[in-house]
DNA sequence: TAGGTTAACGTAAGCGCTTACGTAAGTGCT
DNA sequence: AGCACTTACGTAAGCGCTTACGTTAACCTA
């Protein structure tokens, strides 16, 4: 006899254990109202023929069984990872599956948040950074508002500009750090690897950056938020300003490419040039020279925001600022000699 | 009028159409049948209402909607992250979603299955260690077989112990590898920085790395499989052994740590000692000094374990194993004196 | 023009659960 | 002994979809 390769469903558990459909749910489910001795035998039959209740009959049927969603830039980027972390952390807690997509550009993003919807997820989060053009989120924002109108919750790491409850790492102030900092070396010849400027994150924390930097001379390049984007970009630098003494990349994972690029030029940090990165991933201190950066917490951050996810929907929108803390390590020192170029 | 933050329903998008739930259900879904006109209809007004299928609904009436369970060991580690990358990639062809979850030990391991399998996933990929002790497996093996009993596919990613169908890196290799370039580099005295002895992965590895390191002298110590073990691990062998010319993390995580402290103790690699590790996680090549390690090409292991997993079952397990190739970086050199210890 | 097709829809039966409600015993009280 | 409660269960109505099947009406063909 060859059973067709289904499931066992709680009806025939229920029939096994020769009670009904409803004392068998009741049973599983620990709902008061059934005598001990049949609760025990359901489930023991219910063990025995490896019966697992369908979630999503489940979920239909009116029980709660919502996971969450995260959406995320990039897997591979320890930036995202660390979210992930927080944000798995704190799902485990109350038994909640994650589901982790990626996209890059909104419109996958509206494809995901569909995709997370279709799936009626309890909450989405939000990790990718927000684009500076609003019209370009117009597309999201709509697609997140159908998922809040319809019960949904969301919160968005890092996205000042869409109208839901974000955690928003201060990066403003992460520039400004990494500003104060380098003045205070003396450093006055800063070339700044930007990501993509169309990016909010790079956005603050550019402005951040030059608002503090002042009278130091600045320029400013834009490459990938990648390790090659900073590969390229210190190319840049070398090429069209070798007079800087400090490198600012405004990620760590983008100053990794940078420190590799130096390396292999034979460029010496920070007795040459200084490199500075932001994020604070975990790999940071182990580089060499272990990385300058601006913490973040990220993984901190991942599990704040689906905190706020979890919380009552308030009438005003939520946004949680969150401490950066500048990180001295030994990619930064005072320049060698103002005069020198890299040279 | 507020109404109850619930989702539109097809059968919502149907009255609004003026046509039934059935035709609805055709038109948004092309299926034939449906004259174009009202079809478009339909479609105009599903996206008015920000219509989204519940997929719950739509795979409990018999669709096809599965999505793909991954676990790991821990989220936060590289050698998982890549993995994770690849099974995405893959998954993301067929628009499929992952649903990553994370557990250390086989009893977890059992109840993220049984989350998994409530959730219909069509397919689990396990990507962590197995156990050398089959009886820890045991209830695993149980559970997973439920699954595959009820058309449910697997793959697992580095164990062989389990009777379902893998892809295997060559663990066995990979130690081996290690344990040649080492010993045509003259070393003759090397510690060994183990994981925890009850993984499998650990012991395939030791075991090439033993088998090819012959007559050297050699003593393995077993750490967690962290930065941190690296770090203790790292301790010990200085206290322990301080003549060895070689220290052989059995991961690149460990090795990290093992750069770490020796660095700390000011000790030169590979001047003083060379190091070592295995998985060639994308960060190995930006360590100081950049790490000789294996080659395990863990993002393309992902891919190919959830390709498995979609293949048609067959009669017989199928394993897949996978080449590894040393990478030779700096951190790797000739003992500088046989009789040299490390202090 | 009667009979047979076919296209375009509607009806209704589930999918596997939860749960409100109904019912039949058993318990305690007067 | 009769009543009102409880307790322990069963019945059945959905949850939001898909889809087999039924029903029209328009269209052919002989």
């Amino acid at each position: 006899m060859t059973r067709a390769p289904r499931p066992p469903r709680l009806l025939d558990v229920a029939d096994r254990a020769g009670v009904s459909i409803a004392t068998a749910s009741r049973s599983l489910n620990g709902v008061a109202g059934v005598s001990p001795a049949v609760a025990d035998r359901v489930r023991q039959v219910a063990e025995s023929m490896g019966f697992v209740p369908n979630a999503h009959a489940r979920s239909l049927a009116g029980g709660q069984e919502s996971s969450v969603g995260l959406i995320v830039g990039e897997i591979g980027d320890p930036y995202f990872t660390e979210i992930a972390s927080g944000v798995i952390g704190i799902a485990a807690e109350s038994d909640r599956l994650v589901q982790i997509c990626h996209a890059e550009d909104p419109e996958t993003l509206v494809a995901q948040v569909r995709l997370l919807r279709a799936n009626r997820v309890g909450a989405i989060i939000l990790a990718g950074s927000g684009m500076v053009d609003p019209v370009r989120e117009a597309a999201v924002e709509a697609e997140l508002a159908s998922f809040l109108a319809s019960g949904g919750r969301v919160a968005a790491i890092g996205r000042h500009s869409l109208a839901v409850d974000a955690v928003l790492p201060d990066n403003v102030g992460a520039g400004r750090a990494v500003a104060e900092h380098l003045l205070a070396l003396g450093h006055s010849q800063v070339a700044v690897l930007a990501g993509p400027a169309e990016l909010n994150t790079v956005a603050d924390r550019l402005d951040g950056l030059l608002g503090a930097l002042g009278s130091a001379r600045v320029t400013v390049t834009h490459h990938p938020f990648s390790r090659e984007g900073g590969v390229s970009g210190a190319r840049a630098v070398l090429d069209a300003t070798p007079d800087a003494t400090a490198i600012v990349a405004l990620s760590d994972v983008m100053a990794i490419g940078v420190l590799a690029e130096l390396r292999e030029r034979g460029i010496r940090v920070p007795q040459d040039v200084s490199v500075t990165g932001i994020d604070d991933i975990a790999v940071a201190a182990e580089l060499s020279p272990a990385l300058t950066t601006v913490r973040l917490s990220m993984t901190e951050i991942g599990a704040a925001a689906l905190v706020l996810a979890d919380q009552e929907p308030a009438a005003t929108l939520r946004s949680e600022a969150t401490a950066v803390e500048l990180v001295v390590r030994s990619s930064t020192a005072a320049p060698r000699n103002p005069a020198t170029t890299l040279r």
